[in-house]
DNA sequence: AGGTAACCGAGACGGTACGTCGCGTCTTGTC
DNA sequence: GACAAGACGCGACGTACCGTCTCGGTTACCT
């Protein structure tokens, strides 16, 4: 006895964002087209139109609508070791099909597109920039991180390489990467260290 | 009796390269078509498939052909203070028109096209990694540097802060930000630094 | 207590007949579409649909829903002057807005859809013939016309030249006009008349 | 060694000129589509735009394109018998396939498209009614016509009754309907005839 | 100097997809 | 319980580019 949108508009929502997922693991997100996806859903093309705006954003949802394989954020006492769980976490996401190589595409269409930018960045960025501030923040509260330090910051070098191996020399990304990453930034760069 | 390329192909292939970048600033690379680059430099397009084999690979030649404001590499004896040098460069170009946001579209491209990734890779970002990691080795050498450090993970660690601006928060690049990046790598995370 | 059609239905079949005549004027029976007759009329499509089964039909009542300025039959003993104040009074309606550009496009349309063309047969072109013919019955008793003439023929030779100039030739039609056709079938064609 | 129009462009306008008609044949004008009639052709649709406007213009060039069979226009010196054999093959052009429906759809979309009423009254009625005229003059310099009758209106006259019964009464045109229309007209319509 | 071959602009061509419109059918929720 | 509002599958619209293909009209090179 809840009220709520359509059932019907949910199920034609659903077979949508299949058949885009479908598709654009079958021939890539380049060669994607609203017309096919239309085909495969079985579905007007109007019924698309009418609930996203391009292709970029209907890729967007449907990408999303993968519901995460909730990138787990523990905290075990040991801030450095949760931190690199969580990346080991994002690797095993980021470096595997299905959300590797659509993750990529999504990304490259963000270039293109600022309101798949705006989407990716309000919709998947932040979120999960957030809960891993969430953990710095108390480690920060424990003194076992700088007091002033910003920690969105901290989010970019951490997660910087990680998407210059995944966007620029894309290359794999493995937990051994991760391991050479962290123990460069944290072990220290100079000799001295 | 002078040996070289033909000079009028040389000069069709520089009109060609200055209508792309006049349209892909104009509307955009996601606009941008190889009928309308056609149109623009007066050439068939004919012309143009002779040449490139894809809309991504004609811009990555046409961006290339900017010659870029030549990113000095300077060794002052100081590697720290050498890199940073070399980071706000890297921003000066990248964070301005016309560099910015043609190298940003490239980029996106990259994630669609495995051509333009690898042209990507090989002529733009092999160089100026290479050229990086000379300075590196130098420093190493010298002691400034972790002996066993893997230099092109230094590279990644420097740089991927920078292009996760870039591409994934899309926010204004700054020697600002350049400066808070280097200090926390390079300070430390931790407050015992 | 009368007993009638709902006085509901009337009206809304009334305000769809006015919408579907409002905008074949505006825009022509062409771009005309039951899409915009419901949403002028603030009506829905399916109260259309419920009513009339084609786009052809609903313009037919429409039209016919226009009460014609009572195309006079009069009888005056003179049966040429009388067919020629029929005449008259055909062209009053057909040559000027709103009837003459709607009947035209009717006529049109019964070109393509043979429910439209019946239905123009049997409750315009019929009852007009009909109401001729009965002024032509009179005539012929009178020996004002030949005997054995077929009177549908005749109303066919009356009305065939007018036609023509309205469906084929699409020039104006006048009062003038109509005397030249009059002159030329009653006086004769050949030089000894 | 002539000049002229590529040979390829002619065959393709062929080609979809013969798809047109055999679409047209198949289904009726009004499910005609210039998608099909693309398809048919397995030719783009840019092919048939590029020299096309509109349906009704295709249409009208490929029932033009059927090089009509030749209407007669004797000169035997008997005028009437002369036009009653004009007449009749009029009736037999269109009263049959393929020319009969096919011309009715055209007249029928002449009254919905002012081009395609212009092409039809240029291309096909005013050439057919200057031949008709041609016979009429010369025998009205033979003093078979009365001298200042308007010779387009003699035309309209004899026409007329033909297009009532093709558009309106939507009867069969058979040459006894001719014969009755021409004895009705030049024996008189009143007794004393 | 003339002949000939390569190159070129222009754009036609078969396709694919675009984003829109209207069809006729079908929910959905309101009055 | 009738009805507005409009979602829906569908088919066609007219447009934009794709990458390939003629088509003539220059170059420019080689006798």
């Amino acid at each position: 006895m809840t009220i709520g949108p359509p059932e019907r508009a949910v199920a034609r929502t659903k077979v949508i964002m299949q058949a885009t997922l479908a598709l654009a693991q079958e021939s890539g997100y380049a060669k994607l087209s609203i017309e096919a996806v239309a085909a495969r859903a079985g579905v007007g093309k109007h019924t698309i139109y009418r609930r996203w705006p391009s292709k970029g954003l209907l890729f967007l949802d449907s990408l999303l609508s993968l519901n995460e394989p909730a990138l787990n954020f523990p905290d075990t006492g040991d801030v450095l070791a949760d931190l690199r769980q969580q990346a080991y976490a994002a690797v095993d996401l980021l470096a595997n099909p299905p959300w590797g190589p659509l993750y990529q595409a999504l990304v490259g269409e963000a270039q293109h597109d600022p309101a798949v930018a705006a989407g990716l960045g309000e919709r998947f960025i932040r979120p999960q920039t957030d809960r891993t501030i969430v953990r710095l923040k108390a480690a920060q509260d424990q003194g076992q991180v700088s007091p002033g330090l910003d920690l969105d910051l901290v989010m970019a070098i951490l997660s910087g390489p990680l998407y210059f191996r995944l966007l620029i020399t894309q290359e794999p990304m493995t937990h051994d990467y991760v391991d050479r990453v962290f123990e460069a930034i944290f072990t220290g760069l100079s000799p001295r260290h």
